[in-house]
DNA sequence: ATATAAATTTAAACTAAATCTAAATTTAAA
DNA sequence: TTTAAATTTAGATTTAGTTTAAATTTATAT
């Protein structure tokens, strides 16, 4: 019965996540706690990333290209992803439930999880191609 | 202006993926041309994918862990993925045009793909479940 | 408190997937 | 036919993440 704990590191880790507003990659964490001086070992965020994942305090996002993003927001949400620029938003508005419940019965399976994408170009994007 | 062209070695991956059922990874593909003696170098694989991809002949996914899988599927759909035997079945029923617009409307982004994938226990799996 | 066991951290080696390089080859254009 | 562009190839390289095994910390039992 394997105990797991909310470890010094594994804490450290978390309030990165938890502060950050741009689903930062475990790079991305690593060069924060460098920046504050806490010097947490390599495969330590990696290790902290998963547990916190685990036990549901954060969510992993794999959006474009092979490197995991991490998310500390509570609320359930989709994102946007930037074709042009990479920037990744959020989406709040919920998918209707009535959808889902569709592919529930389709399916057969019993829902436990969804991770929605969507593409596109960002407002800023948009306007800086209307100028060329 | 780089011309591309559906060349021979690319037309030998673009009818693996057509013809299989199951979602394959780049190594199903190279595993599946060598079993026709139809001998592909790895790195052309990888070329050709890329290809079909930016062409919109077929679709790179990424579902859960690192390795992207390839769908020839011409028709819009979402994808759902067993969390006990990692099966990957289809969504058909499309989302409501109405969550999209709402979407859209909410982020100010021009909306260009959608990404949905979901995530369950498949009716195999529950009912072998029941079982214990 | 002390001893023991379990969990966690660490640095470094390793793995897997995909990309890159540069030379060889094929295909298209002039 | 000559030249240029695109593509394929084998192998090296990169990247993200996992694994290993030893060292350390934390928890549990006496
Ligand atoms: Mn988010
Ligand atoms: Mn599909
Ligand atoms: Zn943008
Ligand atoms: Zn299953």
């Amino acid at each position: 019965m394997t105990k797991r704990n909310l470890t010094a590191p594994r804490k450290l880790v978390y309030d990165i996540v938890l502060q950050a507003d741009d689903h930062p990659t475990a790079a991305d964490i690593i060069d924060r706690l460098k920046a504050r001086g806490q010097s947490v070992a390599y495969a330590t965020v990696y290790n902290s990333l998963r547990y916190l994942t685990e036990e549901g305090l954060i969510h992993e996002l794999k959006l474009e290209g092979k490197t995991s993003r991490y998310d500390g927001r509570g609320e359930d949400h989709a994102h946007i992803v930037c074709v042009s620029c990479g920037k990744v938003d959020e989406v709040m508005t919920p998918p209707p439930a009535e959808w889902l419940s569709k592919v529930a019965e389709e399916s057969g399976y019993l829902l436990t999880e969804e991770q929605f994408i969507f593409k596109g170009e960002c407002p800023a994007c948009r306007i800086s191609k209307q100028k060329n």
